[in-house]
DNA sequence: AAATATAATGAAACCGGTTGCATTAATAGT
DNA sequence: ACTATTAATGCAACCGGTTTCATTATATTT
């Protein structure tokens, strides 16, 4: 029922290849048939049926996003619904597709039927264990790795500039608003970025002098109610911080619900900052201080690196930095 | 270099087609034969390629998620996000993928390189002019519209119970709370969600017999700073009502913050009620009083369906209705 | 005008599977 | 033992494009 090539070819009484080639605009075809071709095209509306082509093209137009089954929400996750977000406007407007899959462990990763080799190229978010990355290289499918590193030949790793947005976070507390008494409440700090965030906590108390108020506070999840759980930890010490710097917005909005549990206020007693700058830091009582992330531009940077690697095969591996901002609210 | 149908086939001493027959447990080949294919297949970690698979039976496993273009946010909106994550779990236990579409117009839509004749079916979410609907149905391509309604052959539509997720909020604001002076906040009452929304504003006003208090309040968009806005609009009359309804807890927010603001108390003074039970709506001061939406299986529900319509061509329409649950918290 | 170079075209193979139909092997019937 | 069935298998066409290579039409050279 849907026009073929077969059948604009037949049209313009011109043979299969040639009609392919007019189509694509090839130095071979005269002008005169080309455009005849083109016409006819035109009139059927004809559209090309990407299945056939990219059989044959070995090219599908299709680059995957891979998330981690164990702990949904997926897309719905604060950050990696904006970084998807943008990855779809990126590749939509290069006339590439989005595909989505969540798998259990390396294995069903790869048994994805999709995967396997209709894919021209993978994003990987979530925490993925190492050896998956390899893989993906093992095979030649090109990846871009999305806030994680590994070290690698042809992968490129987009990665939010956790350390200088952790410093300056750091610096606004210390410098601006005079604190010395800081908690770090954070999750799992083999994470690379959480551990960035974690060096520019430490690293700014060395340059200003000021010393450790505790050693980090670790939330199981990245939760409210972990963030609450946890500060309820701190506010149970004798000696209580004047300020919190929370790995997560999230973490940082629970931590405040804790505090103003306790009857103390936010900021005068003690205040809080986050980092990520989800929806909720900016309609939170008080609204969150935090470092906004652009994950929009994480997404469609990541999008434009797959499509160099998936054009330029054997490219080297390269870490692409996005800057960051300090967005100063009430919270401290 | 991937291992093809015809390599095993080799190994096994067969032909492809026996080869392939025996893949798909045909009662054609003989038991022995099936085993010793089967066996080979495993040994060489043999996955067919799927693009071709989708070429020879036309059916690609793959259907659309398609979303409009105009007013991002996409996949990080509060509802769709949840609803997508839904729908992901749901294909990817029933061996289907979803490819992520965003388009401006219909003819958009349609000329989407993949929408064409790859996608086995699609979920429709957003706000699309009817015609769209209809032209998938002119096509022949199954379909689920997400929180929408019209009129047509061949399609399922998956919507929440709007009206009567309003009628419990109104309920308990009415005989719990004992409230008569209620305003409406919502969004444009043409959207079928929201106007059933108010449908069951406006029959609770009469089934308890008591006043409207006043004409809804018309947000342009869902979003905090509307919220607040248009509750500023509220403030500024005389006549104070006591409660809110807001349409979305994102409005619902946004007039807590605008409530706050004018020094007033949120629920001593005016108590607000949202519709959707998003996350932040737990994490804010106070946890806002909502209807919660499953918005997971409202996604889950949608794959179902559009399987069920891709594997029974001409399944009449039908409309599945979502159940959802009232949240009351401290906001009312 | 003939020989040679170059521009356009088409036939057919290919991508990697599935499936209708003809054919051969195995089993049943008399 | 010989034919009639039925069970297994393979050949080849097909899905709808792209691309190599041979071939024909046109242009250039002498």
């Amino acid at each position: 029922m849907p026009v073929k090539l077969i059948d604009i070819a037949r049209l313009a009484g011109v043979s299969k290849a040639t009609a392919s080639r007019a189509l694509h605009g090839s130095p071979l075809v005269k002008e005169e048939t080309r455009r005849l071709v083109m016409e006819k095209a035109e009139e059927l509306k004809y559209k090309p049926n990407s299945l056939a082509q990219a059989m044959a093209t070995k090219r599908s137009g299709i680059v995957g996003f891979l998330m981690y089954k164990k702990n949904p929400p997926y897309v719905s996750h604060s950050f990696f619904g904006p970084v998807l977000d943008g990855a779809i406007e990126e590749a939509s407007n290069r006339g590439y597709h989005i595909v989505l899959a969540a798998a259990d462990d390396m294995e069903d990763t790869f048994d994805e039927h999709f995967i396997q080799d209709s894919i021209d190229g993978a994003m990987l978010v979530s925490f993925y264990p190492k050896e998956v990355i390899k893989e993906f290289e093992r095979r030649g499918i090109p990846l871009v790795v999305i806030n994680d590193f590994v070290e690698s030949n042809n992968n490129a790793f987009v990665i939010d500039d956790n350390y200088n947005g952790a410093c300056a976070i750091m610096e606004h507390l210390i410098k601006d608003r005079g604190h010395s008494k800081i908690a770090h409440i954070t999750e799992r700090l083999e994470h690379p970025s959480f551990h960035a965030r974690y060096r520019g906590f430490l690293d700014m108390h060395e340059k200003h002098k000021i010393k450790l108020y505790s050693k980090p506070y670790t939330a199981r999840h990245t939760t409210f109610q972990e963030g609450s759980r946890v500060m309820e930890k701190v506010l149970s010490r004798k000696n209580l911080p004047t300020a919190v710097f929370a790995a997560t917005d999230t973490l940082a909005l629970g931590a405040i619900h804790a505090i103003k549990k306790a009857g103390l206020r936010v900021p005068e007693d003690i205040a809080v900052a986050g980092y990520d700058d989800i929806a909720a830091a900016s309609m939170s009582d008080p609204p969150l201080t935090t470092v906004s992330v652009d994950r929009l531009r994480i997404g469609r940077s990541a999008v434009t690196a797959l499509i160099e690697q998936i054009s330029e095969p054997g490219k080297p591996s390269r870490v692409i930095t996005i800057k960051n901002r300090l967005i100063v609210r009430d919270s401290t």
